[in-house]
RNA sequence: GGGCCGCUAGCUCAAUGGUAGAGCAAGGGACUUUUAAUCCCUAGGUUCAGAGUUCGAGCCUCUGGCGGCUCACCA
């Protein structure tokens, strides 16, 4: 394995030797022509002038990596790809000349080259619009060698530890990433149309909150102060509602301490946003419609495909109260049971195994994703949430023991969750306070009560409905993938090096 | 963290417990319109690591590593 990987790599830099000793630079700073046309925009201007023209004229200036290379003796083709795609370059001996045809092209050129390439475009035999060049430059030499031409990169490990391989062999990882972004464009575009600002709160931050999650935590050492990086931006946002600011939402990284899945990343992108004046009625509509904006801009319609199933993203999408979802998918109505243990015997009547601690909220929690969870196909608001697990959630008016908050599920999966927030500072630290003691000091979710944001709701919060969601879920719904990891580009793996007292 | 599966040439994959192979990529040669070019030749391996069983291990057993799926965890 070294022997052979050895050989290649002496025969590679042979190459680079022998290119200097032509006096060719392997890795020039610029190019020698500057680049006239990405190989689309030139294929989209031959066809323009030979509908005009019978045999048009088109010199262009072509930059790409060289992916295929078919030499037939005095003539040879190769494929250039950049970012708008693939177009062939064809080279004649005769008219590139000896040297260049024999030393450069033929031998010293690699697949996975950048290479320059001007010439006239022309239609080959076979009809392929192509560069005839009569201009070649090295543009930046490869030493490894090319994934498989035609199964590309398949190895899992290998595409997530080498991203940069699995992209330049795999043009449908490319494209994902690009979904992705254009996702987030669309995003931008509808909450920035609404009047939302973007803003930019901290990562690293002296008390966490906002979920319930284990954080990272790290250190300063010139204030000598404990950080922890952000679960959530929750708290800090509606501090800015205090301020004055009426919407406005951010897209940021939240890092969770927490097991790693298909599902789960270390960190992994939210979007938030805090609307003054709104309830959660409000959100549900702007969830519905932000939703249907993006993909209308990423497909033109309302309807995507996840993992074979038709998913219609026009509104009004399916209500139903989480007491309903329940009763009808694992016929339990927890109303019924008042406490913990109540509710978790009638689940163990059912088949069901509740962990002994967990308090009526979890519970609850517990028989939605098990039961209800799996079945919301299509989009679907589920509203109406136990106070227990809703500490920053509004009372619903009337029932002390219900919040006004939803979560929104689309292909199985939870996408996001809202409230109409609290803003009763007295409430909120009661809330808080109570999740103290519902979390025991030993676990490791129970959060340290927030003064300050105490402090700034005292100063009076105006009445709002705040939204959560997850965005690598989201780009997964929209590129039809079902790990997370292939909406990511660098998605966290395990290190290969190990050091020599991690084995004892 | 538990369970199941995987790891063989640079890549994609083969190989009843009996001499580790193919295609592509690489190196040499032929070829002036190919496109997964074709044809001839050549080289390339600590089969993830270590231990064990066996006359003999890529294959069986154990331990470990990394990955995937899954369960648990994940207001």
């Amino acid at each position: 394995m070294t022997d052979s990987s050895n050989e290649r790599d002496q025969i590679r830099l042979a190459k680079l030797e022998e290119l200097r000793s032509l006096g060719i630079e392997p890795y020039p700073a610029r190019l020698d022509v500057p680049r006239s046309h990405t190989a689309a925009e030139a294929i989209a201007a031959f066809e323009q002038a030979e509908a005009q023209d019978n045999a048009p004229k088109l010199t262009v200036t072509l930059a790409g990596r060289m992916l295929s290379r078919r030499l037939m003796g005095k003539v040879g083709f190769a494929h250039l790809e950049d970012g708008s795609g693939r177009i062939q370059i064809f080279v004649r001996k005769d008219e590139i000349g000896e040297e260049v045809y024999d030393q450069l092209f033929k031998r010293l050129l690699d697949l996975g080259d950048f290479v320059l390439a001007t010439g006239t475009l022309v239609r080959t035999k076979t009809g392929e619009i192509s560069c005839q060049a009569q201009q070649l430059q090295l543009l930046a030499k490869s030493l490894e060698p090319m994934p498989d031409k035609w199964h590309g990169l398949k190895d899992t490990e290998t595409r997530y530890r080498r991203r940069y391989v699995d992209l330049l062999a795999n043009p449908e990882v490319r494209e994902v990433f690009i979904t992705r972004a254009r996702m987030m464009q669309a995003i931008r575009q509808y909450l920035d149309g609404e009047g939302f600002i973007e803003v930019e709160t901290p990562v690293l931050q002296p008390i966490y909150g906002g979920a319930a999650a284990r954080p990272f935590t790290t250190y300063h050492n010139q204030l000598k102060q404990d950080l922890y990086l952000r679960i959530s931006f929750e708290l800090y946002l509606k501090r800015l509602l205090v301020g004055g600011l009426e919407r406005v939402y951010e897209i940021g990284r939240d890092f969770r301490n927490e097991g790693v899945s298909f599902k789960h990343n270390p960190e992994f992108t939210q979007l938030e946003w805090y609307e003054a004046y709104a309830d959660y009625n409000v959100v549900m509509e702007r969830v519905e419609a932000m939703l249907a904006h993006v993909a209308q801009r990423l497909t033109g319609g309302t309807t995507i495909t996840y993992q074979g199933h038709e998913i219609n993203l026009a509104p009004p999408w399916q209500r139903l109260t989480l007491r309903d979802a329940i009763l009808h998918y694992s016929g339990v109505d927890y109303t019924q049971y008042p406490t913990a243990a109540e509710l978790a015997e009638a689940m163990r009547l059912r088949g069901h195994r509740p962990e002994n601690t967990s308090n009526r909220g979890k519970l609850i929690d517990s028989l939605l994703s098990t039961y209800v969870e799996p079945n919301l196909i299509q989009p679907t608001f589920i509203t109406e949430y136990p106070i227990e697990i809703s500490p920053l959630a509004k009372k619903k008016e009337g029932d002390p023991t219900t919040v006004e908050r939803f979560e929104y599920f689309i292909a199985g999966m939870e996408m996001g969750n809202a409230f109409t927030e609290l803003n009763d500072p007295l409430d909120q630290r009661a809330r808080m306070e109570w999740m103290q003691q519902l979390y025991g000091a030993d676990d490791e979710e129970r959060h340290p009560v927030d003064e300050d944001y105490l402090l700034a709701m005292s100063y009076g919060m105006p009445p709002n409905g705040g939204f959560g969601t997850g965005i690598d879920r989201l780009a997964m719904l929209f590129t039809d993938n079902s790990s997370i990891r292939d909406v990511l580009l660098f998605p966290h793996l395990r290190s290969l090096e190990r050091t020599d007292d991690s084995e004892a």
